[in-house]
DNA sequence: TTCATTTCTTCACAAATGTGAATGAGAATG
DNA sequence: CATTCTCATTCACATTTGTGAAGAAATGAA
């Protein structure tokens, strides 16, 4: 028995059959189309969602109404609305399919019986939020310290996945920059 | 007994004089001067502080060698670099005292025996981390969607103390622009 | 107080980014 | 295939922000 989910989880902890068994039954395998909603603006977020295939997209609406792109997620990425998921409150933001998607499902409930009967996945769930705290640190300073060009660079340098998967003018939102921007910037660091 | 720093774990858990008790003999409390540190760049973090009087500033070195502030804290909040304290690895951060500052420490070792002596103080840490993740989220979501002006009058209808409390060029660094320009931004947004 | 140092302000100009409009390329639809 | 629609590009120009220099104001030290 092996799928993405169990080797993305045996990265981070070393659980045996019983437990990846038990874990496993937890789970629900879920697919979104391209533009179907994971969790849409003013729901409450009660799931974490595992990846497999595809590309998600965090976004809300600005004052302005357009659209602010937050984050992606793909393959192999967890994705939830932490501040809606554990406080069980309307979420600001929508989570969207942005490339037919699978994924593995787990809600609140079951996330939490699931931690008394493989208390070690509770780890996991530990080391994973870390991750996605570290990595928005990482992104606040970036969008405070560089200038759009350099921001464009480091994600094509460490992201390229964005880049060459995601529209232009969700990646300029993402950027903070108009498209426009982002059209000019390719175009200038590229010859 | 009563000090800020009781209190303020009361606002998040209730805990009885036992648990208090064995609580307040776990901290040790130190004084900064200004310009003091209570972690420099290049060392591995091993406490956590709350402070009870004064003003601290998070920064670091920017590639152009100058400082890049990252946050500030002030009476009644934690400190600590959590990515150096959690994973025991030299931060890239220092944090120093802005004013004369008083605090409450706790190091890393005696934090997890208080987690064995006193069980629901780990929802007091979880809280606290999480307060500090959405804070986080909401820095980065203002310095990707807000121009400067607007993020200076956010910061000073939300953060005043920093506006009234910290050097022009610290909040300047902080807010991701130049000093002349929040001189500038000052100016135009009085009048 | 006086002097030295640091920080803040102002200015002129440069560089970066935003904006609206026009055009073009490609994808989707019929 | 033709048509429509969406998105990317380009341009001219506006706005925002950065930069270096100069001086003013504030702070700290002797």
């Amino acid at each position: 028995m092996t799928n993405s989910l169990i080797r993305q989880i045996l990265l981070y902890e070393k659980l045996d059959d019983v437990e990846i068994n038990i874990l496993l039954k937890r789970f629900e395998a879920v697919s979104l189309k391209t533009d179907d909603y994971f969790l849409k603006e003013g729901q409450i977020c009660r799931n974490v969602g595992f990846i497999e295939t595809g590309l998600v997209m965090y976004y809300k609406l600005s004052e302005d109404g357009h659209e602010l792109v937050c984050d992606f997620a793909k393959e192999n990425d967890w994705m939830t609305q932490y501040q809606s998921f554990i406080s069980t409150s309307s979420s600001s933001l929508s989570i969207k399919a942005i490339e037919p998607t699978t994924l593995y499902v787990i809600s609140f409930d079951s996330l939490n019986k699931l931690y008394e009967e493989v208390p070690r996945f509770e780890k996991v769930t530990r080391q994973l939020i870390e991750k996605v705290f570290f990595g928005m640190v990482k992104r606040a300073g970036d969008l405070q310290a560089l200038k759009a060009e350099e921001r464009y660079e480091k994600l094509l340098a460490e992201n390229p996945f964005i880049i060459q998967r995601v529209q232009q003018y969700y990646v300029a939102s993402y950027l903070g920059i108009a498209p426009q921007s982002l059209s000019r910037i390719r175009k200038n660091s590229s010859g």
